[in-house]
DNA sequence: ATACTCATGTAAGCTGTTACATGATTCT
DNA sequence: AGAATCATGTAACAGCTTACATGAGTAT
């Protein structure tokens, strides 16, 4: 059975098997407040991968309307299984993105007036500080085997403020004048001081 | 003039007008050492976009060959000028996007055994250290007038600093059999002891 | 001589989002 | 009665990457 194996692939094959049975709506209300984070995933993109999962072996779909509405209930198959563990054990390089659009204004704020550039640095906090909102309302029952959930939870929050904290250092650094994020002498792999 | 303006416009836009680089590939070049760390762009969409942004009348080009190289200059006009500014100050949310399959697998991670566990932790801090040798590598030329170009590279070395410790401290915390990152109590909020 | 860098571009394809459509059930 | 939620799906499109093609100049 080859199959394109995508990490939404994998996704859903997690959000299935180590979750226990799921359908589409739930899996897709399930990441909107955990995954959401680091992996979102929209229906657009859940029901037709579901449907090509099936067809390769790796779930098996069980219908359970419930009245005349219609349900489907996935199960990952022993072979999914194998694929899911493969996997999350495989070493190999993952897909690591990040777009910000806020940083490449920062990027550019030299054309920009002391008021305005320090402008960008508050939208850019606010940007963190709404995302930060959004984590801690997802905060996600602590179950002592499923503590990974919480970890990649607190990871979020504590990774967020991280850059708030940043944030605040930069826009205080630039009112008050002086040379921001400024490493002594040519050490600049030392540590920042905050 | 009505255009579609991506986040990418504004990248050749800041990238001629602030940066005063000129040619596809030199912008190609300055990215790839550069934003690339929070904002990527392939020649693929350079070169078309360039042609995009000429017709729409924010980007001049003239060509200057060479020998019998081709070469195309291009410059900000007027309102490409204007275009840039307006982006640079509108306050109005800004594209944000992660995605991290290392964090995903980390989600799934119950499902393993400790030995497992612990090289998930361990490949996701690999390529944390991957990433900040790459940001390293291109150290910019510290200008006191360039500063934000220093300015946005020091975020991108301190931020996966902090996410290479917290992998270390994460998997010191796995081995030792310490329930990892938990808060005292219920201050789910309270700063993570390091 | 040959490999690398400079320089520009195109075509195919993948991934993902947005917006919509449908219809049932439950809540107020 | 009407709104919200449950539930599944499709079509169109945006954005980006990969791989390729071309060719000139430069370094070894």
């Amino acid at each position: 059975m080859t199959t394109r194996l995508t990490a939404t692939t994998h996704l859903l094959l997690g959000m299935i098997g180590v979750k226990g049975r799921r359908t589409g709506y739930e899996i897709k209300r399930l990441v909107d407040v955990s995954t959401r984070f680091f992996w979102a995933a929209s229906p657009g993109q859940i029901y037709p991968e579901l449907k090509r999962l099936e067809d390769a072996g790796l779930l098996t779909r069980s219908p359970q309307p419930q009245g005349g509405r219609q349900r489907n209930v996935y199960t990952v198959t022993d072979e999914g299984e194998q694929v899911l563990h493969q996997w999350l054990t495989a070493g190999d390089a993952s897909t690591f993105e990040f777009r910000n659009e806020g940083l490449l204004k920062l990027f550019f704020a030299d054309a920009l007036t002391l008021e305005e550039q320090i402008e960008v640095v508050r939208a850019m906090r606010a940007q963190n500080e709404a995302a930060l909102d959004g984590i801690r309302k997802a905060t996600p029952p602590f179950r002592p085997d499923r503590k990974f959930g919480y970890i990649t939870w607190r990871y979020g929050l504590d990774l967020h403020g991280w850059v708030v904290d940043w944030c605040k250092q930069l826009e205080s650094d630039l009112i008050e004048g002086r040379t921001p994020l400024q490493a002594e002498g040519t050490d600049l792999d030392a540590e920042r001081t905050r």
